[in-house]
DNA sequence: TGGCGTTTAGC
DNA sequence: CTAAACGCC
Protein backbone atom coordinates (compact mmCIF):
# COMPACT_ATOMS: atom_id res chain seq x y z
CA UNK A 1 0.00 0.00 0.00
CA UNK A 2 1.58 3.46 -1.33
CA UNK A 3 0.55 7.08 0.36
CA UNK A 4 0.66 9.32 -2.45
CA UNK A 5 1.87 12.90 -1.19
CA UNK A 6 0.29 15.42 -4.33
CA UNK A 7 2.37 18.50 -4.58
CA UNK A 8 0.94 21.35 -5.56
CA UNK A 9 1.42 24.89 -4.44
CA UNK A 10 4.06 23.75 -2.25
CA UNK A 11 7.22 22.33 -3.88
CA UNK A 12 9.33 22.01 -0.56
CA UNK A 13 10.40 18.77 1.58
CA UNK A 14 11.07 21.01 4.39
CA UNK A 15 8.02 22.26 7.23
CA UNK A 16 5.21 20.20 4.51
CA UNK A 17 2.33 19.14 6.73
CA UNK A 18 1.11 16.50 3.70
CA UNK A 19 4.57 15.61 3.37
CA UNK A 20 5.18 14.85 7.12
CA UNK A 21 1.99 12.76 7.72
CA UNK A 22 2.44 10.87 4.58
CA UNK A 23 5.88 9.70 5.93
CA UNK A 24 4.54 9.18 9.40
CA UNK A 25 1.37 7.22 8.27
CA UNK A 26 3.53 4.80 6.10
CA UNK A 27 5.30 3.93 8.52
CA UNK A 28 2.77 3.16 11.07
CA UNK A 29 2.57 -0.94 11.90
CA UNK A 30 -1.42 -0.65 10.65
CA UNK A 31 -1.10 1.18 7.58
CA UNK A 32 2.80 0.91 6.71
CA UNK A 33 3.50 1.14 3.06
CA UNK A 34 6.07 3.13 0.71
CA UNK A 35 5.57 6.67 0.10
CA UNK A 36 5.23 8.38 -3.79
CA UNK A 37 4.77 12.09 -4.78
CA UNK A 38 3.48 13.32 -7.74
CA UNK A 39 3.53 16.87 -9.63
CA UNK A 40 0.43 17.52 -12.03
CA UNK A 41 1.45 19.94 -14.63
CA UNK A 42 -1.81 21.41 -16.33
CA UNK A 43 -0.63 24.01 -18.69
CA UNK A 44 -3.99 24.94 -20.07
CA UNK A 45 -5.28 25.62 -16.47
CA UNK A 46 -2.27 27.85 -15.63
CA UNK A 47 -3.21 29.86 -19.15
CA UNK A 48 -6.61 30.43 -17.92
CA UNK A 49 -5.02 31.50 -14.72
CA UNK A 50 -3.00 33.83 -16.28
CA UNK A 51 0.40 32.61 -15.05
CA UNK A 52 3.15 34.44 -16.41
CA UNK A 53 5.89 32.17 -18.26
CA UNK A 54 7.86 33.83 -15.50
CA UNK A 55 5.81 31.56 -13.16
CA UNK A 56 6.01 28.49 -15.24
CA UNK A 57 9.77 28.47 -15.48
CA UNK A 58 10.17 28.87 -11.83
CA UNK A 59 7.22 26.34 -11.30
CA UNK A 60 9.00 23.35 -13.62
CA UNK A 61 12.73 24.43 -12.31
CA UNK A 62 11.22 24.28 -8.54
CA UNK A 63 9.35 21.29 -9.50
CA UNK A 64 12.64 19.74 -10.39
CA UNK A 65 14.32 20.37 -7.83
CA UNK A 66 11.95 18.80 -5.96
CA UNK A 67 11.87 15.51 -7.40
CA UNK A 68 15.97 15.78 -7.10
CA UNK A 69 15.44 16.49 -3.15
CA UNK A 70 12.65 13.97 -2.20
CA UNK A 71 15.08 11.35 -4.42
CA UNK A 72 17.69 11.77 -1.84
CA UNK A 73 14.94 10.85 1.06
CA UNK A 74 13.96 7.74 -0.98
CA UNK A 75 10.91 9.46 -2.34
CA UNK A 76 10.07 9.12 -5.97
CA UNK A 77 7.95 11.87 -7.60
CA UNK A 78 6.31 10.98 -10.52
CA UNK A 79 5.26 14.42 -12.80
CA UNK A 80 2.04 13.91 -14.59
CA UNK A 81 1.08 15.37 -17.72
CA UNK A 82 -2.95 17.25 -18.23
CA UNK A 83 -4.28 20.24 -19.57
CA UNK A 84 -6.68 21.50 -17.13
CA UNK A 85 -7.94 20.19 -13.56
CA UNK A 86 -10.89 18.38 -14.77
CA UNK A 87 -8.37 16.25 -16.97
CA UNK A 88 -5.79 16.01 -14.08
CA UNK A 89 -8.71 14.17 -11.59
CA UNK A 90 -8.39 11.29 -14.22
CA UNK A 91 -4.68 11.16 -14.81
CA UNK A 92 -4.42 10.80 -10.69
CA UNK A 93 -6.74 8.18 -10.50
CA UNK A 94 -5.05 5.96 -13.17
CA UNK A 95 -1.49 6.76 -11.46
CA UNK A 96 -3.03 6.00 -8.03
CA UNK A 97 -4.36 2.25 -9.59
CA UNK A 98 -0.83 1.44 -11.19
CA UNK A 99 0.74 2.63 -8.18
CA UNK A 100 -1.31 0.71 -5.33
CA UNK A 101 -2.03 3.60 -3.54
CA UNK A 102 -4.18 3.86 -0.72
CA UNK A 103 -4.15 7.49 0.62
CA UNK A 104 -3.74 10.66 -1.00
CA UNK A 105 -2.09 13.53 1.12
CA UNK A 106 -1.86 17.23 -0.03
CA UNK A 107 -2.23 20.87 1.05
CA UNK A 108 -4.99 22.80 0.57
CA UNK A 109 -5.53 25.74 -1.83
CA UNK A 110 -7.85 28.00 -1.74
CA UNK A 111 -8.69 29.35 -5.18
CA UNK A 112 -12.23 28.36 -6.52
CA UNK A 113 -11.35 26.20 -9.00
CA UNK A 114 -8.73 24.71 -6.51
CA UNK A 115 -11.14 24.12 -4.15
CA UNK A 116 -14.02 22.66 -6.73
CA UNK A 117 -10.77 20.27 -8.15
CA UNK A 118 -10.21 19.07 -4.53
CA UNK A 119 -13.68 18.69 -3.84
CA UNK A 120 -14.15 16.31 -7.05
CA UNK A 121 -11.20 14.06 -6.33
CA UNK A 122 -12.87 13.75 -2.68
CA UNK A 123 -16.36 12.52 -4.14
CA UNK A 124 -14.18 10.32 -6.65
CA UNK A 125 -12.21 9.08 -3.88
CA UNK A 126 -14.67 8.48 -1.65
CA UNK A 127 -16.42 6.30 -4.92
CA UNK A 128 -13.24 4.23 -4.61
CA UNK A 129 -12.16 3.28 -1.50
CA UNK A 130 -9.41 5.65 -1.33
CA UNK A 131 -8.52 7.95 1.69
CA UNK A 132 -8.25 11.66 0.73
CA UNK A 133 -6.32 13.18 3.70
CA UNK A 134 -6.16 17.50 3.47
CA UNK A 135 -4.03 19.76 5.74
CA UNK A 136 -4.51 23.35 6.48
CA UNK A 137 -0.98 24.35 5.86
CA UNK A 138 -0.90 27.42 3.54
CA UNK A 139 -0.84 29.92 6.08
CA UNK A 140 0.57 30.54 9.20
CA UNK A 141 -2.59 30.59 11.10
CA UNK A 142 -4.74 27.68 9.87
CA UNK A 143 -7.57 29.38 8.01
CA UNK A 144 -10.75 29.69 10.11
CA UNK A 145 -8.94 30.17 12.84
CA UNK A 146 -8.42 33.98 13.30
CA UNK A 147 -11.91 35.03 13.75
CA UNK A 148 -13.73 38.26 15.58
CA UNK A 149 -15.16 38.09 18.80
CA UNK A 150 -18.02 37.87 17.21
CA UNK A 151 -16.95 34.75 14.92
CA UNK A 152 -16.73 36.73 11.65
CA UNK A 153 -13.53 37.29 9.53
CA UNK A 154 -12.00 40.40 9.88
CA UNK A 155 -12.43 43.02 7.32
CA UNK A 156 -10.00 45.16 8.09
CA UNK A 157 -6.43 44.06 8.78
CA UNK A 158 -5.32 45.92 11.98
CA UNK A 159 -7.48 44.09 14.24
CA UNK A 160 -6.74 40.79 12.10
CA UNK A 161 -3.05 41.10 12.97
CA UNK A 162 -3.42 42.03 16.44
CA UNK A 163 -5.58 38.66 16.52
CA UNK A 164 -2.64 37.34 14.98
CA UNK A 165 0.20 38.10 16.43
CA UNK A 166 -1.66 36.77 19.76
CA UNK A 167 -2.08 33.33 18.08
CA UNK A 168 1.28 33.34 16.96
CA UNK A 169 2.37 34.16 20.82
CA UNK A 170 0.12 31.36 21.87
CA UNK A 171 0.26 28.53 19.63
CA UNK A 172 4.33 29.35 18.61
CA UNK A 173 4.41 27.95 15.37
CA UNK A 174 7.41 25.74 14.73
CA UNK A 175 8.09 24.59 10.67
CA UNK A 176 7.87 20.63 10.04
CA UNK A 177 10.92 19.03 9.79
CA UNK A 178 12.22 17.45 6.43
CA UNK A 179 11.18 13.50 6.85
CA UNK A 180 13.82 11.06 7.72
CA UNK A 181 15.28 9.95 4.45
CA UNK A 182 13.84 6.08 3.56
CA UNK A 183 16.00 3.72 1.91
CA UNK A 184 15.81 3.51 -1.50
CA UNK A 185 18.06 4.03 -4.39
CA UNK A 186 15.89 6.73 -6.71
CA UNK A 187 16.73 8.56 -9.93
CA UNK A 188 14.34 11.60 -10.12
CA UNK A 189 12.15 12.39 -12.78
CA UNK A 190 12.95 15.38 -15.10
CA UNK A 191 10.82 18.18 -17.01
CA UNK A 192 12.38 18.86 -19.65
CA UNK A 193 10.18 21.01 -21.50
CA UNK A 194 8.48 24.11 -21.42
CA UNK A 195 4.72 23.96 -22.69
CA UNK A 196 4.05 26.76 -25.99
CA UNK A 197 2.66 30.00 -25.10
CA UNK A 198 4.85 29.88 -22.07
CA UNK A 199 8.58 29.78 -23.40
CA UNK A 200 9.41 33.10 -23.90
CA UNK A 201 10.41 34.47 -20.18
CA UNK A 202 12.46 36.67 -18.43
CA UNK A 203 16.11 36.00 -17.39
CA UNK A 204 15.68 33.84 -13.99
CA UNK A 205 15.08 36.66 -10.66
CA UNK A 206 16.19 34.30 -8.22
CA UNK A 207 18.57 31.01 -7.40
CA UNK A 208 16.56 27.42 -7.60
CA UNK A 209 16.16 25.57 -5.06
CA UNK A 210 14.82 25.03 -1.54
CA UNK A 211 18.63 25.32 0.06
CA UNK A 212 19.17 28.90 -2.16
CA UNK A 213 15.79 29.91 -0.91
CA UNK A 214 16.90 29.18 2.63
CA UNK A 215 20.18 30.80 2.51
CA UNK A 216 18.32 33.96 1.06
CA UNK A 217 16.18 34.09 3.66
CA UNK A 218 19.32 33.88 5.88
CA UNK A 219 20.89 36.62 3.91
CA UNK A 220 18.16 38.90 4.49
CA UNK A 221 17.66 38.69 8.02
CA UNK A 222 21.31 38.85 9.07
CA UNK A 223 21.67 42.25 6.87
CA UNK A 224 21.05 45.40 9.30
CA UNK A 225 17.05 45.15 10.05
CA UNK A 226 16.74 48.80 10.75
CA UNK A 227 17.46 49.44 7.14
CA UNK A 228 14.20 47.29 5.78
CA UNK A 229 11.89 49.36 8.01
CA UNK A 230 13.84 52.59 6.56
CA UNK A 231 14.65 51.95 3.11
CA UNK A 232 11.91 49.46 1.71
CA UNK A 233 9.82 51.49 0.48
CA UNK A 234 12.55 52.98 -1.83
CA UNK A 235 13.11 50.87 -4.72
CA UNK A 236 16.27 52.32 -5.91
CA UNK A 237 17.59 50.47 -2.66
CA UNK A 238 16.96 46.80 -3.63
CA UNK A 239 16.01 46.70 0.32
CA UNK A 240 13.02 44.03 0.21
CA UNK A 241 13.58 40.56 1.09
CA UNK A 242 13.08 39.41 -2.56
CA UNK A 243 11.36 36.18 -1.04
CA UNK A 244 8.09 36.65 -2.59
CA UNK A 245 8.94 34.18 -5.97
CA UNK A 246 9.63 31.18 -3.25
CA UNK A 247 6.75 31.73 -0.95
CA UNK A 248 4.46 32.20 -3.92
CA UNK A 249 5.24 29.15 -5.16
CA UNK A 250 5.66 27.33 -1.88
CA UNK A 251 9.22 26.81 -2.13
CA UNK A 252 9.78 28.65 1.29
CA UNK A 253 6.49 28.94 3.85
CA UNK A 254 5.75 31.81 5.86
CA UNK A 255 5.60 29.89 9.03
CA UNK A 256 9.68 29.47 8.08
CA UNK A 257 10.07 32.99 7.76
CA UNK A 258 8.24 33.98 10.91
CA UNK A 259 10.19 31.52 12.63
CA UNK A 260 12.85 32.51 11.77
CA UNK A 261 12.22 36.14 12.08
CA UNK A 262 11.61 35.52 15.06
CA UNK A 263 15.01 33.83 16.04
CA UNK A 264 16.60 36.83 14.54
CA UNK A 265 14.92 39.12 17.29
CA UNK A 266 15.37 36.62 19.76
CA UNK A 267 19.25 36.78 18.71
CA UNK A 268 19.04 41.24 19.25
CA UNK A 269 18.60 41.41 15.67
CA UNK A 270 16.72 44.97 14.93
CA UNK A 271 13.19 44.78 16.64
CA UNK A 272 11.65 47.12 14.22
CA UNK A 273 12.43 46.28 10.85
CA UNK A 274 12.30 42.91 12.14
CA UNK A 275 8.22 43.86 13.44
CA UNK A 276 7.63 45.52 9.80
CA UNK A 277 8.58 42.28 8.32
CA UNK A 278 6.54 40.11 10.39
CA UNK A 279 3.61 42.11 9.78
CA UNK A 280 4.11 41.31 5.64
CA UNK A 281 4.02 38.07 6.41
CA UNK A 282 1.02 38.93 8.54
CA UNK A 283 -0.49 40.60 5.52
CA UNK A 284 0.20 37.27 3.00
CA UNK A 285 -2.18 35.73 5.74
CA UNK A 286 -4.66 38.04 5.73
CA UNK A 287 -5.51 37.86 2.00
CA UNK A 288 -5.06 34.19 2.37
CA UNK A 289 -8.01 33.93 5.04
CA UNK A 290 -10.17 36.52 3.08
CA UNK A 291 -9.60 34.59 -0.24
CA UNK A 292 -10.51 31.46 1.75
CA UNK A 293 -13.98 33.37 3.77
CA UNK A 294 -14.84 35.23 0.51
CA UNK A 295 -14.13 32.87 -2.39
CA UNK A 296 -16.00 35.42 -4.49
CA UNK A 297 -12.92 37.92 -4.50
CA UNK A 298 -11.52 34.71 -6.63
CA UNK A 299 -14.47 35.08 -9.10
CA UNK A 300 -13.78 38.46 -10.46
CA UNK A 301 -15.87 39.96 -7.67
CA UNK A 302 -15.31 42.28 -5.77
CA UNK A 303 -15.05 42.26 -2.04
CA UNK A 304 -17.46 45.38 -1.41
CA UNK A 305 -20.35 44.47 -3.59
CA UNK A 306 -21.45 47.77 -4.02
CA UNK A 307 -18.54 49.19 -5.95
CA UNK A 308 -19.67 46.65 -8.86
CA UNK A 309 -22.01 48.77 -10.27
CA UNK A 310 -19.21 51.21 -11.11
CA UNK A 311 -18.71 52.14 -14.87
CA UNK A 312 -14.97 51.51 -15.83
CA UNK A 313 -13.92 53.37 -18.86
CA UNK A 314 -13.11 51.73 -21.98
CA UNK A 315 -9.87 50.64 -21.73
CA UNK A 316 -8.16 50.98 -25.82
CA UNK A 317 -5.74 52.84 -26.21
CA UNK A 318 -4.65 54.30 -22.14
CA UNK A 319 -4.33 50.75 -20.68
CA UNK A 320 -2.12 49.72 -23.62
CA UNK A 321 -0.07 52.47 -23.05
CA UNK A 322 -0.21 51.57 -18.95
CA UNK A 323 0.82 48.13 -19.70
CA UNK A 324 3.71 49.02 -21.92
CA UNK A 325 4.62 52.03 -19.92
CA UNK A 326 4.31 54.78 -22.00
CA UNK A 327 1.93 56.91 -19.24
CA UNK A 328 3.70 59.48 -19.47
CA UNK A 329 4.27 59.43 -15.88
CA UNK A 330 8.10 58.43 -15.29
CA UNK A 331 7.26 56.42 -12.33
CA UNK A 332 4.76 54.50 -13.16
CA UNK A 333 6.41 53.76 -16.30
CA UNK A 334 10.06 53.15 -14.69
CA UNK A 335 7.61 50.56 -13.02
CA UNK A 336 5.64 48.61 -15.91
CA UNK A 337 8.73 48.38 -17.44
CA UNK A 338 10.44 46.91 -14.44
CA UNK A 339 7.90 44.38 -14.52
CA UNK A 340 7.25 43.55 -18.34
CA UNK A 341 11.56 43.02 -18.49
CA UNK A 342 12.24 41.17 -15.00
CA UNK A 343 8.75 39.59 -14.00
CA UNK A 344 8.75 41.29 -10.53
CA UNK A 345 7.88 44.91 -9.30
CA UNK A 346 8.67 46.57 -6.53
CA UNK A 347 5.79 46.99 -3.68
CA UNK A 348 5.30 50.20 -3.17
CA UNK A 349 4.84 50.31 -7.19
CA UNK A 350 2.18 47.59 -7.39
CA UNK A 351 0.51 50.26 -5.28
CA UNK A 352 1.31 53.32 -7.16
CA UNK A 353 0.63 51.89 -10.77
CA UNK A 354 -2.42 49.82 -9.42
CA UNK A 355 -3.92 53.18 -8.24
CA UNK A 356 -2.83 54.80 -11.64
CA UNK A 357 -4.40 52.05 -13.54
CA UNK A 358 -8.18 51.92 -11.38
CA UNK A 359 -8.01 55.98 -9.89
CA UNK A 360 -6.44 57.73 -12.71
CA UNK A 361 -7.26 56.34 -15.97
CA UNK A 362 -10.49 54.53 -14.52
CA UNK A 363 -10.18 51.47 -16.15
CA UNK A 364 -11.49 48.27 -13.73
CA UNK A 365 -8.79 46.42 -11.82
CA UNK A 366 -9.26 43.05 -13.01
CA UNK A 367 -7.88 43.97 -16.07
CA UNK A 368 -4.84 44.89 -14.06
CA UNK A 369 -4.93 42.01 -11.87
CA UNK A 370 -4.93 39.87 -14.70
CA UNK A 371 -1.91 41.62 -15.77
CA UNK A 372 0.12 41.29 -13.33
CA UNK A 373 -0.70 37.33 -12.84
CA UNK A 374 0.72 37.53 -16.38
CA UNK A 375 3.99 38.86 -15.82
CA UNK A 376 5.11 38.13 -12.18
CA UNK A 377 7.09 35.86 -11.43
CA UNK A 378 5.37 35.95 -8.22
CA UNK A 379 1.74 35.92 -9.26
CA UNK A 380 -0.45 34.68 -6.49
CA UNK A 381 -4.35 35.01 -6.04
CA UNK A 382 -4.38 35.91 -2.82
CA UNK A 383 -1.98 38.69 -2.41
CA UNK A 384 -2.59 39.70 -6.63
CA UNK A 385 -6.11 40.25 -5.73
CA UNK A 386 -5.87 41.62 -2.27
CA UNK A 387 -3.37 44.55 -3.17
CA UNK A 388 -5.67 45.22 -6.49
CA UNK A 389 -8.70 45.62 -4.26
CA UNK A 390 -6.78 47.28 -1.79
CA UNK A 391 -5.83 50.19 -4.34
CA UNK A 392 -8.85 49.81 -6.35
CA UNK A 393 -10.85 50.65 -2.65
CA UNK A 394 -13.31 47.49 -3.51
CA UNK A 395 -11.38 45.37 -1.11
CA UNK A 396 -10.92 44.61 2.36
CA UNK A 397 -9.83 47.31 4.54
CA UNK A 398 -9.16 49.26 1.19
CA UNK A 399 -8.20 52.58 0.78
CA UNK A 400 -10.63 55.11 1.29
CA UNK A 401 -11.55 55.98 -2.32
CA UNK A 402 -10.53 59.84 -1.67
CA UNK A 403 -7.00 58.57 -0.91
CA UNK A 404 -5.57 58.79 -4.22
CA UNK A 405 -1.80 58.33 -4.76
CA UNK A 406 -0.72 61.44 -7.25
CA UNK A 407 2.08 59.31 -9.17
CA UNK A 408 4.36 61.98 -9.28
CA UNK A 409 4.36 63.21 -5.21
CA UNK A 410 4.98 59.31 -4.25
CA UNK A 411 7.75 59.81 -7.14
CA UNK A 412 9.33 62.54 -5.17
CA UNK A 413 8.88 61.24 -2.10
CA UNK A 414 10.25 57.50 -2.63
CA UNK A 415 12.93 58.12 -5.54
CA UNK A 416 13.91 61.79 -4.48
CA UNK A 417 17.12 61.11 -6.94
CA UNK A 418 15.23 59.87 -9.88
CA UNK A 419 17.59 56.96 -9.85
CA UNK A 420 14.86 54.37 -10.04
CA UNK A 421 13.37 56.30 -13.22
CA UNK A 422 17.21 56.52 -14.49
CA UNK A 423 17.46 52.64 -14.75
CA UNK A 424 14.34 51.68 -16.71
CA UNK A 425 13.70 54.79 -18.18
CA UNK A 426 16.55 55.69 -19.87
CA UNK A 427 15.50 58.34 -22.42
CA UNK A 428 15.08 60.35 -19.10
CA UNK A 429 18.42 59.90 -17.90
CA UNK A 430 19.84 63.31 -18.48
CA UNK A 431 16.88 65.35 -16.58
CA UNK A 432 18.03 66.86 -13.32
CA UNK A 433 16.40 65.36 -10.21
CA UNK A 434 13.85 68.02 -10.01
CA UNK A 435 11.98 67.78 -13.29
CA UNK A 436 12.69 63.89 -13.79
CA UNK A 437 9.47 63.46 -11.62
CA UNK A 438 7.41 65.26 -14.15
CA UNK A 439 8.93 66.17 -17.54
CA UNK A 440 5.81 67.70 -19.12
CA UNK A 441 5.97 70.37 -16.52
CA UNK A 442 8.57 73.05 -17.95
CA UNK A 443 11.09 72.85 -20.07
CA UNK A 444 11.41 70.23 -23.48
CA UNK A 445 10.28 66.75 -23.27
CA UNK A 446 13.24 64.41 -24.27
CA UNK A 447 12.41 63.03 -27.97
CA UNK A 448 10.20 59.88 -28.02
CA UNK A 449 9.06 60.20 -24.11
CA UNK A 450 4.81 60.72 -24.58
CA UNK A 451 3.38 63.65 -23.01
CA UNK A 452 0.76 62.56 -20.02
CA UNK A 453 -1.95 60.63 -21.21
CA UNK A 454 -4.48 61.77 -18.43
CA UNK A 455 -4.52 65.09 -16.41
CA UNK A 456 -3.76 64.02 -12.81
CA UNK A 457 -5.80 66.46 -10.94
CA UNK A 458 -8.77 66.10 -13.00
CA UNK A 459 -9.00 62.55 -13.64
CA UNK A 460 -8.44 62.53 -9.65
CA UNK A 461 -11.53 64.60 -8.90
CA UNK A 462 -13.66 62.47 -11.47
CA UNK A 463 -12.28 58.77 -10.22
CA UNK A 464 -13.73 60.71 -6.17
CA UNK A 465 -16.51 61.91 -7.69
CA UNK A 466 -17.50 58.59 -9.17
CA UNK A 467 -17.19 56.88 -5.92
CA UNK A 468 -18.76 59.48 -4.08
CA UNK A 469 -21.86 58.71 -6.26
CA UNK A 470 -21.88 55.13 -5.44
CA UNK A 471 -23.31 56.37 -1.78
CA UNK A 472 -26.48 58.05 -3.11
C1' DT B 1 0.71 51.93 3.12
C1' DG B 2 -2.65 60.58 1.11
C1' DG B 3 -3.74 64.81 -1.48
C1' DC B 4 -5.11 69.38 -1.45
C1' DG B 5 -7.00 73.75 -0.37
C1' DT B 6 -7.39 76.43 3.79
C1' DT B 7 -6.19 78.15 8.28
C1' DT B 8 -2.98 79.54 11.66
C1' DA B 9 1.25 79.74 14.51
C1' DG B 10 5.55 81.75 14.27
C1' DC B 11 8.94 84.58 12.47
C1' DC C 1 5.63 85.79 4.62
C1' DT C 2 6.19 80.59 5.13
C1' DA C 3 5.43 76.14 6.76
C1' DA C 4 3.13 73.28 9.79
C1' DA C 5 -1.52 71.87 11.08
C1' DC C 6 -6.23 71.03 9.89
C1' DG C 7 -10.33 69.12 7.78
C1' DC C 8 -12.61 67.62 3.96
C1' DC C 9 -12.48 64.84 -0.35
Amino acid sequence: MTHLVWFRNDLRTADNAALIAACKTASQPDSAGGVRACFILTPAQWQEHDWSPARVHFVIAHANALAAELAKLGIPLSFIYAQRFSDSLTALEHHCRQHDVCQIHFNEEYGVNERRRDKALKHRFDKLGLATRKYRDQTVAPVGDILTGQGQPYSVFTPFSRRWRSWVEEALPAPHPVPPPRHADIKPERITDISEGFKEAPPALVETGEDAAHAQLERFLSEDGSAYKEQRDFPAFNATSLLSPYLANGVLSGRQCLSAARQALAMGGAPEGLQTWINEIAWRDFYIHTLYHYPRVSMHRAYKPETEALQWNDPKDHFEAWKTGNTGIPLVDAAMRQLNQTGWMHNRLRMVTAMFLTKNLFIDWRLGEAYFMSKLVDGFLASNNGGWQWSASTGTDAAPYFRVFNPVTQSERFDPKGEFIREWVPELAKLDNKRIHDPSKGGVIPGGYPRPIVDLKESRKEAIAKFQALKN
